[in-house]
DNA sequence: CATATTGCTATTGTCGGACAACCGAATTAG
DNA sequence: CTAATTCGGTTGTCCGACAATAGCAATATG
């Protein structure tokens, strides 16, 4: 048998672009904010043309490590969480999530957040609470929008003042992706209203209370709560997520 | 004073290229594994150049939406939850995720898997949760890099067996973010291997329990005491997460 | 006849050049 | 001195071209 060699690495010339381009952002070497040069400053640097930079560039785009910023220039950017999210809910609900693993995985992560909220959370951001329930417990109780946004709000403003980035992505992805469907839950749940109010009154008044465990468990039977409206509501838990652009 | 226009939406083609074609992907209307017309094709259907479209072509490719498959062609993807985890962790340590925030995470998130573990592992991911510890429990001491990697299998593991794909991109993405830095707790704490091993088999042991309540607190009680190592190891919590790659 | 080799063809990856639209800055006009 | 204009540079898009490659068909070989 004649000596075999390996297939040699042929990467596509935009990818090395790409990557060589990344390398300098995330070593440091290029800061957030700073001007990467232009297009054809590029082109005389690595030494090849436009098209192929371009392209390149068009995968850093897409991987949010640069923008379009004033003047066109290039800038290097840091992704912001809401972004991340953005980006994580999509791939999630492209790669097929289902109601079910979404909810699993709410009533698994966000008893642990609220009791991080309880030793954690600040007066202005328990004031947004408080401001955001209020909103919820005066609301009409077929005004379902209301109610809605109401209990996302909820969700949101808790993983927002959490201090803690990497946190508020993974919660505000999953918010994004139960959002559409907790309108057709609260639909046909008949005292939803009552129900969401209640459990969030007690959530609220348990971190105020520094109460941790308590936060933890009303949060655990908030969210399981809510799961029993899918239920109710016949929703199929292994119906795939839709993808909420 | 004259009537004034909005400016009108100028998105560049080929970000309209890739829009419609991942239309397309999300409407059902292209099936995972199906191909993509060739670039050609393309250019004549969007009636652009090539070069825009491929602009297009590399943005969903950096999203995950397409790849290159046999022949070339292009092939509809859908994006896996190790991909997505990459993705996530990538740009989360790029936006400057400190360890205190993966670590405070990592407590937050975990017990509650741990409690669906224990509800839901099958006797092969148990098994395999087994296997992983003993290979653990007989590492040498100094032997940092197998404890390390025992340490993050263990996670993964246990992570993979949870029949959630949801929760198994945010977990896996936790995991990336940790590995490297693990390697520093383990080498500053003397005797880690042995409170990893014991945490990590009293976990185990209440899985194969199904006592959810006791793999939740061992759950949470290994993650503080890794957590310990690393004012031990005199890590700055507030340091960011270097790019694993 | 079955298999291995060869050549053909379609497609991609890359190149070079071109031009209009657009932005910011320099310059000129008021 | 401020406002309008010009100007140069950069981007977005187009066109055309070519080498490299992979799949496929035709051919040679046993």
């Amino acid at each position: 048998m004649r000596h075999t060699f390996k297939p040699l690495a042929r990467e596509p010339v935009y990818a090395k672009v790409a990557q060589a381009i990344e390398q300098d952002i995330v070593s440091g070497a290029l800061k957030e904010g700073s001007a990467l040069p232009t297009e054809g400053e590029l082109c005389e640097q690595f030494g090849v043309t436009r098209s192929s930079v371009r392209e390149g560039i068009r995968l850093l785009e897409q991987a949010g490590l640069i923008e379009r910023g004033a003047a066109k220039r290039l800038i290097v950017k840091s992704p912001k969480a809401a972004e991340i999210a953005a980006v994580a809910s999509r791939s999630l609900a492209h790669g097929g999530a289902t109601f079910r693993e979404v909810w699993e995985t709410l009533a698994a992560f966000y008893p642990g957040a609220a009791r991080l909220a309880a030793a954690r959370l600040d007066s202005k951001a328990l004031a947004a609470l408080k401001e955001a329930h209020a909103q919820l417990a005066k609301a009409r109780a077929d005004d379902i929008e209301t109610i809605v946004s109401g209990a996302v709000d909820f969700f949101q403003l808790l993983a927002a003042g959490l201090d803690n980035r990497v946190m508020l992505a993974m919660l505000q992805s999953l918010n994004m992706m139960i959002g559409a469907s907790l309108a057709r839950i609260i639909d046909a749940a008949p005292n939803a209203k009552k129900r969401i109010a209640d459990a969030q009154g007690e959530i609220i008044a348990a971190i105020e209370a520094r109460d941790e465990t308590k936060a933890a468990e009303w949060m655990a039977r908030h969210i399981d709560d809510l799961m029993r409206g899918y239920k109710v509501a016949k929703v199929d838990p292994e119906a795939r997520i839709y993808y909420g652009a």
